[in-house]
DNA sequence: ATGCAGAAATTGGTTGGACCATTGAGCCAT
DNA sequence: ATGGCTCAATGGTCCAACCAATTTCTGCAT
């Protein structure tokens, strides 16, 4: 184990310190996602803390996302930390209705839309071949297994979103996707569900190649609409069979 | 002290369980903002879990703001809490300069726009008259005051995203309009900040009033526009004086 | 009785040490 | 090579204290 530059903690505040000092570290030695960072043992020793106040300093991180714990193997970095952070939790009341899910649908209207367009005027070359990569996969991946392609969708739209130079994107899009999992994993019965957006994932892509803005923000909204009309079609399917 | 109605808990997920079960609790007692829940050795005790366990549970809430932990005190509830809500925490890398307000700009031109326009659509006249309301106050104070109308128009914009029929937008543009003033409170020597968007206020109103959803998304966007503009002159004249 | 200072109880914050559950790497027999 | 096994490393949980801030109670002086 190398020599890590991390030096102890004074104070009352010791999490906040730990996350500082850490945010510190981080920075120094150049770590970004996916890199592992000093095990919680290690990180108490050098800083002079308890494990314990190590362990609710990484929780707080953990519950920003900043970074993922995978018990037996490390604490790995999940995003891009820095010193001068701001954090903007939102919580969102209701979730699990119809309602909600149109609501957050809605938002995500918005933000594809721009996303889409934005991507559209600033994605470079190597970006736009990255999204065409996704896109290949996940119509492969739809044929092959006759529609269940959820996962390469989801991808081919990360790709979009970190191409259109705003991270914020693809923070707030990937909140509500989580949402939209937890609801339709096994509730709702609508099996053919992302199939007619299918077409629009390569029209969308065509727009943005071009670098076609407004034509990719037009194609953006037609996806969304499609899979409004899905969940309307499932919400009223869930309606006649007497489900609330 | 009342007998809390809560019940051990089984298997690994410890925290999140915790979670569930005080989410239950709040509900079932239905205890809103400002009022004190359990000690968190009742908890523990309750429970059937380690204090360690509830710290690390509170730690979570507290990093979402839905919590306050006073010392010698307590722990008190900051928002409310619900079964189902959605977290959506957001990070801003580094927080304080030129791009990270940029990009919090296109998430809420993005988000103002379709508001705008779901507003023109769905609006009754109560809610347009409220929207009227809100716009005289604004104007009036800005012709009084020379401008310095931030609150009044904030109140404004509100109103609108109010009547937008999905509360999301609210919630989300509101915490980043927390994050602008946390920002240019001091900073940034842009005086007459918002002088520009004034006219637009009024047009946005107008076609919300006529129910025409493109056109008040046009204006929104203008709005928006006018913003950015004012935004990037105060980054260019903290360029020139040498900052960073 | 009243008011206030000090003691005591309450409560979140921290510590250190122990053990469990999962993971992953190395080893060994096949 | 391959498959299974062992074992060390690592996060997850627990316990039992003690510290620090706050609140509440107590009792004395007025």
């Amino acid at each position: 184990m190398t020599e890590f530059g991390l030096s102890p903690i004074q104070a009352t505040a010791r999490d906040d310190a730990v996350l500082k000092a850490l945010a510190g570290f981080v920075m120094r030695e150049a770590l970004g996602p996916g890199q592992r960072l000093p095990t919680e043992r290690i990180l108490a020793e050098r800083l002079k803390v308890s494990r314990n106040t190590v362990r609710e300093a990484l929780t707080r991180w953990e519950g920003l996302g900043l970074v993922e714990r995978r018990q037996g193997s490390g604490t790995y970095l999940k995003g891009v930390v820095s010193l001068d952070m701001l954090h903007m939790p939102l919580t969102l009341a209701g979730g699990n209705d119809f309602t909600s899910l149109m609501q957050t649908l809605e938002i995500r209207r918005a933000l594809e839309a721009e996303a889409a367009a934005l991507c559209a005027i600033r994605a470079d070359q190597a970006e736009i071949a990255e999204i065409a990569r996704k896109l290949d996969i996940m119509e492969q991946a739809f044929h092959t297994r006759a529609g269940m392609s959820a996962e390469e969708d989801w991808e081919f739209h990360q790709s979009i979103y970190r191409s259109s130079g705003n991270p914020l994107f693809e923070q707030i899009i990937a909140a509500m996707h989580e949402l939209f999992h937890r609801f339709w994993e096994h509730p709702l019965g609508v099996r053919d569900f992302g199939h007619a957006s299918f077409p629009y994932h390569r029209t969308i892509y065509e727009r943005i190649a071009a670098h076609d803005p407004e034509g990719a923000r037009a194609e953006a909204l037609k996806l969304i609409a499609t899979v409004e009309d899905d969940l309307k079609r499932g919400a009223a399917k869930l309606e006649l069979s007497g489900q609330k």
